[in-house]
DNA sequence: AACCAGGGGTACC
DNA sequence: GGTACCCATGGT
């Protein structure tokens, strides 16, 4: 069952929760975000923007390791602590056996609400990765751009203007082969204000679609994975190559996500998650 | 060592 | 409106 159970500890340097719903390792591990790392302790470090946390669970026990101002105000927003994926999980038909093992398998993934710019550059430059090698170019960005913090994660992800302002051959060092347009481009333009991304929170889907496709580099599933993951836009269904290949082995070839409503994007990352593990083809097998 | 990766732009038709 | 082809690099 689910617990929310918060212990506040003196001198608040840690946050504790137990919980039974929560799986950092999945979270990290699930290829919405490129910038939460395991630890030789055990523990996670996760960044975002400019600021990390280090966060360790062992069983249903997961310990903040920051303040609980920092814990209320950044880190239980950003892993979508308050929310209860139960009544999401309560919408699969029974014999939809796929999507069912696949909820089993993924159970513990949140929906990070992770910064817009971040995570429009990370996806634009995730086209024809994987996800090590995009992790591996979002560290060297943020090595070579970002300022230095001196956190857990010591570079933040680099602001706008020195992405803009980047030459062609220090964006290339970072592995970003034929995307180098696509970023300083689409740098230029944030940093310039020609198109505003916090404005976009407001815009329906269609609208907000529409707005980031403008962006060079950026396609109907880079702009889902920057709404679903960003604008938390929870209906968003982002078809990659993992997904196209679940659909066509599982679903005829088209998975119909608008009966899930707003836990579309949860069932997808689910179905992403799962579509990818060694479980799956023991699943497929069977 | 081939094959593939959380695709998009472009040039066609 | 579709579709074929190219794109640069690194992980497995």
């Amino acid at each position: 069952m689910l617990m929310l159970v918060s212990l506040k500890v003196k001198e608040s340097i840690m946050v504790v929760l137990n919980r039974d719903d929560i799986s950092i390792q999945k979270t990290a591990d699930s290829g919405q975000c490129f910038r939460m790392n395991l630890q030789e302790d055990g523990s996670y470090i996760a960044a975002y923007r400019d600021i990390s946390v280090r966060v360790k669970q062992e069983g249903n026990t997961i310990t903040f390791f920051c303040s609980d101002e920092d814990f209320q105000n950044i880190w239980s927003p950003y892993f979508d602590i308050e929310c209860d994926y139960s009544v999401f999980h309560d919408r699969i038909p029974k014999d939809d056996f796929f999507l069912n093992a696949a909820k089993d398998y993924s159970q513990g993934i949140r929906m990070l609400r992770q910064d817009t710019w971040e995570t429009l550059i990370s996806f634009i430059l995730s086209q024809r990765k994987n996800i090590p090698a995009i992790k591996s170019s979002v560290e060297k960005l943020c090595e070579k751009f970002g300022v230095y913090t001196g956190g857990l994660a010591p570079y933040a992800f680099p602001e706008p203007y020195r992405l803009a302002a980047a030459t062609d051959e220090e964006l290339k060092s970072c592995g970003l082969g034929y995307r180098v347009p696509y970023v300083k481009k689409t740098a230029d333009i944030i940093y310039s204000g020609k198109l505003k991304l916090d404005e976009l929170n407001n815009y329906p889907n269609d609208e907000l679609l529409n707005a980031l496709c403008t962006l060079p580099g950026v396609g109907v599933k880079v702009a889902s994975c920057v709404m679903l993951f960003a604008y938390r836009r929870l209906d968003i269904f982002p078809r990659d190559v993992w997904i196209k290949r679940v659909e066509e082995q599982q679903y005829n070839g088209h998975f119909d996500e608008s009966i899930y409503k707003d836990s579309a994007g949860l069932m997808q990352q689910y179905m992403f998650y799962f579509g990818k593990s060694e479980e799956y083809k023991y699943f497929i097998i069977k």
